[in-house]
DNA sequence: TCAAAAATATACCGATTGGTATAATAAAAC
DNA sequence: GTTTTATTATACCAATCGGTATATTTTTGA
């Protein structure tokens, strides 16, 4: 009973992805959308209720995509001081990973949809507090098995390296400058060497 | 010969460049300026070329008070390591200085140019590289007098320090909680302390 | 005070915006 | 194979977009 429509609309999330992501949603024209589809308005209408149902959806693509790999390489270690690093290794190819995705997701939407999009603004942050839960459990299995430091507080230390992260990603796109990343992870991972391990 | 046309050009800027700053440029209509201003697009278009030259404006006046504060802070010590702990104590009442101006000018015109708008991405360049050339000045200075290190790499320090805060604001804007910027803030002071001092 | 000039307001331009109603088409069910 | 249903295309809507030409007002210099 239930037509193919649903390729029509994995295909309109994974084409626009790019485009909402890039351009922000306010610049994004329902014409830039169709002209990349290659679909018309209908199409568009008859698989979204609106434009901005359509830029959740496809920012929630890109988070998942995005997830999806950082898992997948997290996974390569089963030690919580194994993962850490696994994690900083993943941003290493961050840059030219997100640039054909037009950047990264959780900088430009959360940039673009303050102040101006709160159910964005909202989904930005979840995925944010997702990350930095994902990442403080992590820690604290470390200091379970006596692998990080006792004194470590897990939500800070996490909240920290997200933090960081975050920066040096602005900073690369920004600057279009590989560098910033490049040198926060080396930092991040002297702080999962000297600070955190017990 | 020259008119009063000079102050209603201040106070366009200083009126509309929150705006801007708030909403991004392709989401700033005229018609916001006009309302935010009492007057009409004739008053707008006889100050300024066009929405473009106006933004670009804007954005230059918002860094430019910022500067000037930062620097008005930052000369209550003249020592390299005093100076650069008033700069992260400036950083610390950045969150709410800069609400009201619509967030940080650097980050959110940075994100929003990308992609978007070159020219105004050039300007929030410049205006990076220049932060980061002084910061490094500061650091050498400081390497100088024997105050620093002489294994620091000013640059990269400079960098560093500057991704680090970027971050921090990005986190403190997208999550609405100061936290980010006031352990940042922490952070670089231990950096200055631990990592920097001779 | 009055004419010249500068600055602002008004009215308008074609193009585009997000969205919808309906027509045409393709797919699915019988 | 035909009818019903789901999907996409077309045509259109009022509203708004950035920008301009011109009229009106305000300021300035003599």
């Amino acid at each position: 009973m239930i037509g193919k429509a649903e390729k029509t609309t994995a295909f309109i999330v994974e084409t626009v992805a790019p485009i909402f992501n890039k351009n922000g949603y306010a610049a994004t024209s329902i014409s830039d959308l169709t002209k990349a589809t290659g679909l018309t308005k209908g199409a568009i209408y008859g698989n979204f209720k609106n434009k901005e149902e359509l830029a959740i959806a496809s920012f929630k693509f890109m988070v998942k995509s995005l997830m999806k790999e950082i898992v997948k390489h997290m996974d390569k270690s089963d030690s919580p001081i194994g993962k850490l690093l696994l994690i900083s290794d993943f941003y290493r190819n961050y840059y030219m990973y997100t640039n054909k995705m037009g950047g990264c997701p959780i900088l430009n939407i959360g940039v673009d949809a303050n102040n101006q999009n709160s159910l964005l603004l909202e989904k930005v942050r979840t995925i944010i507090q997702r990350i930095q839960d994902q990442l403080a459990n992590i820690i604290e299995d470390g200091i379970e098995i006596g692998e990080i430091s006792t004194e470590i507080n897990a939500m800070h230390t996490a909240k920290r390296i997200d933090t960081m992260i975050q920066g040096a990603i602005f900073m690369a796109y920004t600057m279009d400058d590989d560098f910033y990343i490049k040198d926060t992870m080396n930092q991040i991972d002297n702080m999962i060497h000297n600070e955190l391990r017990a």
